[in-house]
DNA sequence: ACCTTATAGTTGCATATGAAACCATCTAGA
DNA sequence: TCTAGATGGTTTCATATGCAACTATAAGGT
């Protein structure tokens, strides 16, 4: 008997397409008002979450390509919204973190896509919403295992 | 009081972690040993859930560009795994199918895939598997109203 | 029938992206 | 402390990707 797919069951493919469409979406928030990429924005939100940062960090935490990292940075950079020092105690990396300007980017940002992602969700209910973060939880920790700078 | 923002708790980076994550993990499986890259390992599977389609439906379906598409279709009809036919109904249109090496190829993979999908589930239990996907359709339903072509 | 506008698909071009080479610095071992 | 290999970060290069222009056909209005 034939083996029976169906692509729009199949989790990976769902995750894809969700990821995408909000992505694409939420990008439209910080790509137009802000003239933020991606990893920018997510470099920013990083580096707003935990002080300093070095690239590298941010590579594994975002699980981006270290070469988009650094561009990335570098327009950040020169824009004035996030400051890059050496430290002393390894001369080869970056200690990042945001300026004044930058913080108060991000300041305004967050509320903005905070209420994306409540519009998002909006249409669950409380043991949906539960029961998404839950598997979302489970589906990370099964991923977890193996690390790496990927791609 | 200064706005809080917690990157990890973000749904849609969240979402975007896992959906690259599994899709390079996947990838893995079709690109190493069947030569596909991601939009020719979809159009296949939705030829072998759907039968016949056109390149159009298939990029309203992934949510992919059309030159994208038309690319990878090109690709696989040169390697004779799909085939062209131009319709009566519509004289631009191509209806797209699986060859017969297509459909064996796509039922040697097929195996693979639900495999890879099986293990990334297999933490979890029925209730979150259940509540994950319940809250999966409900994102989808959320993100439905919008539908366009996209980038 | 004719003209305008829309649509399916392909292709040329500019840009974005990842791989790999590269430089500087760090670490571990002889 | 010298050397070999690893690591942080940047940059060069090849490739992939999206956009826009284009061809062919279709559909709707007059």
């Amino acid at each position: 008997m034939k083996q029976q797919f169906e692509l729009n069951n199949f989790l990976p493919f769902r995750l894809n397409m969700l990821a995408q469409e909000t992505s694409q979406r939420l990008s439209v928030i910080y790509a137009e008002r802000f003239g933020l990429d991606i990893p920018q924005w997510r470099i920013l939100a990083n580096l707003a979450s935990r002080g300093s940062m070095t690239a590298q960090e941010i590579v594994v935490l975002t699980l981006s390509h270290k070469s988009t990292i650094s561009r990335a940075v570098a327009e950040l950079a020169a824009r004035k919204l996030v400051e890059r020092t050496t430290t002393d105690s390894d001369k080869r990396a970056l200690a990042l973190r945001l300026t004044a300007p930058g913080k108060k980017l991000f300041q305004e940002l967050v509320p903005l896509v905070l209420a994306f992602e409540k519009n998002l969700i909006k249409q669950l209910n409380k043991t949906e919403l539960q029961g998404l973060l839950t598997g979302l939880a489970a589906l990370e920790q099964s991923l977890r295992p193996v690390k790496r700078e990927v791609k």
